[in-house]
DNA sequence: ATTATCTATAGATCTATAGATAATGC
DNA sequence: ATTATCTATAGATCTATAGATAATGC
């Protein structure tokens, strides 16, 4: 039972967002081909019509991912954005939140190919930071360097609170203090009062 | 053939040891049980007269692996803590870095009971980077908000310098521009210059 | 007698492939 | 004729358990 083009990309395009999501949820390893595809309304051998290899899949959808993160903050002042990326709801929705939060440490094990297409997302989101940065600066501020920094420190802060339990008091302690501390420094004002 | 008490206490730390590093390398989906006994001397079915579940393992050698983390930096300048910290060694260096770094995001989707093993190492590591941080003003600085802000963006700069390839230069960017900005941080000058 | 280890295996999963089916697109 | 899907399955792996063995520790 062929389909058309249309269709195939359809399929293409589902499969690829309900990998993205489930992988930020349970990482690279704990989603298995067979159930990606049941998920997607489609059987487990169609899967590699679209795909060589579920590590072809991994790279794929980890750049739609990242990608699909840069645009979620698009248009927002960078205050905005951190405020958005250090919330509760944030952190308490992995599956369709930040994907370098997510699956960094995932993504330091996989092959060189996929940490290509993470490195080149990262550094889209150096960029967009700086920018909002800049902003609120008339002069360079403190330019890549500080958007590399800020960057780290958002990304650390999920991170982090995720590893705590659901009542874990420190778990909003780092996003309270993180939220803080980056906008003090995006207000150019020292980092302790 | 049943050994001693000792034989088996000592058998016991070689499979957390063993464990504690495989899974900083590879993750915990990434480490099967017999490849681990195999790894430590023993035999896979042996590993159950240690622990009732794989999972039990996991919330054993993560308790081990902070622990081990946090001596390894006892004793040294808050400073010293953060040149070695952000340095390329330790990022190349998965299974004998930190643990948080490693294994934040796998913590994420572990048990509840996992995740409060993770949130109590966290919160010991938080503690000292506070400590160390009062010894270099006379006033309390920053406090707790400070070290909480300077090991997000720590973790957060070996997460992601670890997601890049071998050869990215935004990999080595994350370290040194996080390495400046903590130092400054911590000598208490602002952000930018 | 207890128990830490071993061998062997059950039963569930995992990635990937082979071959059949049937609708598209030449 | 081509090709996107499906069913079925190969072959490898995974966690966990059952039962045998043999040395410890009462």
């Amino acid at each position: 039972m062929r389909i058309t083009k249309e269709k195939k990309q359809e399929n293409y395009d589902r499969i690829i967002a309900t990998a993205s999501e489930l992988f930020r949820e349970r990482g690279f390893d704990g989603v298995g081909v067979a159930e990606l595809m049941e998920r997607a309304g489609l059987t487990h051998g169609g899967f590699y019509n679209h795909f060589r290899s579920k590590e072809e899949l991994i790279a794929e959808s980890t750049e739609n991912g990242l990608s699909e993160t840069l645009q979620r903050y698009a248009g927002y002042d960078v205050l905005d954005v951190m405020e958005l990326y250090l919330a509760r709801e944030h952190r308490d929705g992995r599956g369709q939140g930040c994907t370098a939060a997510a699956l960094s440490c995932d993504a330091a094990r996989q092959p060189e190919e996929t940490k290509a297409v993470f490195a080149a997302g990262i550094d889209k989101l150096v960029r967009a930071v700086e920018g909002g940065i800049a902003q609120h600066h008339a002069s360079d501020a403190g330019g890549r360097a500080q958007a590399i920094a800020i960057l780290a420190q958002a990304v650390g802060a999920i991170v982090l609170s995720r590893a705590c339990p659901d009542d874990s008091p420190l778990a909003d302690e780092l996003l309270d203090a993180c939220r803080t501390d980056c906008r003090d420094a995006i207000e150019n004002r020292s980092r302790k009062q």
